[in-house]
DNA sequence: TTCGAGATTTAGGCCAACCTAAATCTGATC
DNA sequence: GATCAGATTTAGGTTGGCCTAAATCTCGAA
């Protein structure tokens, strides 16, 4: 069934498989038009890609209720998800880059580079965990660690909590949240919730700082070290 | 008649670009068959694509008698040399990937890299003006220095001279001459040459070494700053 | 001055990846 | 269980960039 020829894949390809293994949480199908709106695409050009990446094997597709990635495509994923957080951490690490700028770079680096350049860099690094958002780095054999970390908004007023990941790629979001401290590895404590998903308030390092109740759902804690 | 609208190039066409570029020293035409050479493509690819560059602004075309840059081509052209040569002096300086293993990387990179990306890693480096082969790298406006170094080949028996440039991106080739010391910054003695465009024996740092003809040909050098 | 080899261009196709418009399916709601 | 909005797929078209084969041009040599 599956075409095993390991032909390189094409830019949109590489593309077409991160997007589904973003969307895929636990496996769960992806459907054609969430598909799409990640991409900017309409969803007949996704119907037709799909057609063709389950033809060689790198998606199970269910007609009219969605895509899975096979093993081969989950792998090809993977791999581009590892180039992606490696190329984050470099450039933040190494040519001062902020986190809210390296996104952009890293996606078109992302189809360019080769494995040992994402070695080399990933060695100069000292093989790094996470990227400069929090996201863990899937190892170089494509093994990645699954966390699950507490959403901000979850947490009860009063806990004193470390901030380990912020799923954001809007460079505007991310130079706020700069702005009042909150990046991997601060430490924060909850203050005091409105209720009806109203703001929050923190204590980031000293500093008292009010946030939406959506910001906090994309910011993942975990128990504070020093607590 | 040039149409001015800056839409970004593709790939395809800043490979066109930067080839013929290097096939026009002196802003001589290129034929159509040099470049099919270079890239490795059809005759018939490259005239078709002749027309559409031309028809953008970017290339004079005379049928049947070569093509030279425009002035936006050069620039187009002189950018992407820029990107390449700043890319293989970070990875060489930076990745610790040696000289021949570079162009390789650098030829999949030069198109996925920012502005900004190429001006950071050169800052990193402190600006330099040449590459690990000894190539001059534009400056970020553009402007190229305009060298004439002496072909080895061309050096009488008994002078004393710097190796300025090696011009050659086969691997096997630079990994040899990195084993016999022959690279950018070396000294070097000329004892002697075999008539009949014969080999050349040379003392390199100290150590004795036979190379041919044509291989000399593609070793620059200047006058010795020890001389 | 003519001829022909080799270079170049034209003609006609193919493929990946996108598009819009039209047809078809699905599932919640009445 | 019929209906319909919205999701999905199919149909048909475009573009960039490549190909081979055929036509055409150029220029040096006879």
């Amino acid at each position: 069934m599956a075409a095993a020829t390991h032909e390189p894949l094409t830019r949109s390809v590489e593309d077409y498989l991160k997007v589904i293994w973003g969307l895929s949480p636990e496996g769960r199908p992806a459907s054609t038009s969430d598909i799409a709106h990640r991409l900017e695409l309409s969803a007949a050009s996704v119907s037709g890609m799909i057609k063709r990446l389950s033809e060689q094997g790198l998606l199970e597709h269910v007609p009219y209720k969605g895509v899975q990635l096979t093993p081969d495509g989950r792998r090809a994923a993977l791999k581009m998800v590892r180039r992606h957080r490696i190329i984050e951490a470099y450039l933040v690490g190494f040519l001062g880059y902020g986190w809210d700028g390296v996104h952009q770079e890293a996606e078109r680096l992302e189809h360019a580079v080769s494995d040992e350049l994402i070695e080399r860099m990933s060695v100069a690094l000292g093989n790094p965990a996470a990227d400069p958002h929090g996201d863990p780095i899937p190892t170089a054999d494509l093994a990645i660690e699954e966390v699950s970390w507490t959403p901000l908004s979850e947490v009860a007023a009063g806990e004193l909590v470390e901030l380990r990941r912020v799923a954001s790629e809007e460079p505007d979001r991310l130079r706020y949240l700069a702005s009042v401290g909150l990046q991997p590895g601060a430490t924060l404590m909850v203050l005091s919730h409105q209720p009806f998903q109203g703001p929050i308030t923190l204590d980031v390092d000293g500093h008292e700082c009010v946030i939406g109740h959506e910001l906090a759902q994309s910011l993942f804690v975990g128990r504070s070290r020093s607590a």
